[in-house]
DNA sequence: CACGTGTGTAACCTCAAAGTTGTATAACCA
DNA sequence: TGGTTATACAACTTTGAGGTTACACACGTG
């Protein structure tokens, strides 16, 4: 899993107008002005946006006389989907072991020390 | 789930250096020295990307000393993978029902209608 | 108090993303 | 053939992301 595709995976997913045209096209595909209809902006802003997501892989194309019809394409979004199951995993393993706490005690420790050493001249 | 915070989610996920971060704080909280030392990139750089983090509200800033410890705050994750799950689980629904099939079908059966309406002063 | 350390802030540079309009290409339709 | 439809491409503008350096501020230490 190359970190490039990922970078372009979540890049695609950060903008709301991508992840419509995804969730779009998850019931069947479409072509450009089908999927341009719904918002408000030129035909070659979307077909831009579907370059952004051909180039991500989470979208292919085919042809049908003049159209070019995208289809969903699953995979990266399975590449992310893993990468953020394995980090949330890890993290709540972390958690169950109480690192956390763990960390906070040695902090709270240090400053205690700290705050030990440094009294003398104060008041009293 | 605001589109927005979507929006923050995975445009912060989209840079290798804020996962590498986020990698890091998985395994513990951490000063912004200590996640910087890693990267080929100066401090200012670093704590850009950790108040985009922030931001997002993938992470979480204390207060040691004059140190300002960042710890992991796996929500958005959870809010990006659910996100991630259901269009897969969308598209796979889809995909078991044929609707791809069916409609390149339909596809294929405009064409061959267009073809034959088209047929008369060709060759034969 | 003076100094070093850890961080945040400001001003700046560069580049690419996201939109626009206008035009070109390609396939169907009359 | 000429016209319409669906799409791509090019050139341009604006905005923001990601990096830099220089500096200010807060806090613990000698």
């Amino acid at each position: 899993m190359a970190p490039d595709r990922l970078d372009a995976t979540f890049a695609a997913l950060a903008d709301p107008t991508r992840r419509a045209i995804l969730a779009r096209l998850a019931s069947g595909q479409a072509g450009v002005m089908e999927l341009a209809k719904p918002f408000a902006m030129s035909q070659p802003a979307v077909s831009k946006h579907l370059k952004v997501l051909e180039h991500a892989g989470l979208i292919s194309r085919g042809r049908d006389a003049q159209r070019r019809p995208c289809r969903l394409e699953p995979l990266p979004l399975a590449d992310a989907s893993g990468w953020l199951d394995h980090y949330r995993e890890v993290w709540e393993r972390n958690f169950r072991r109480l690192d956390l706490l763990l960390e906070e005690m040695k902090a709270q420790d240090t400053k205690t020390k700290a705050r030990r050493t440094k009294r003398p001249p104060t008041k009293r």
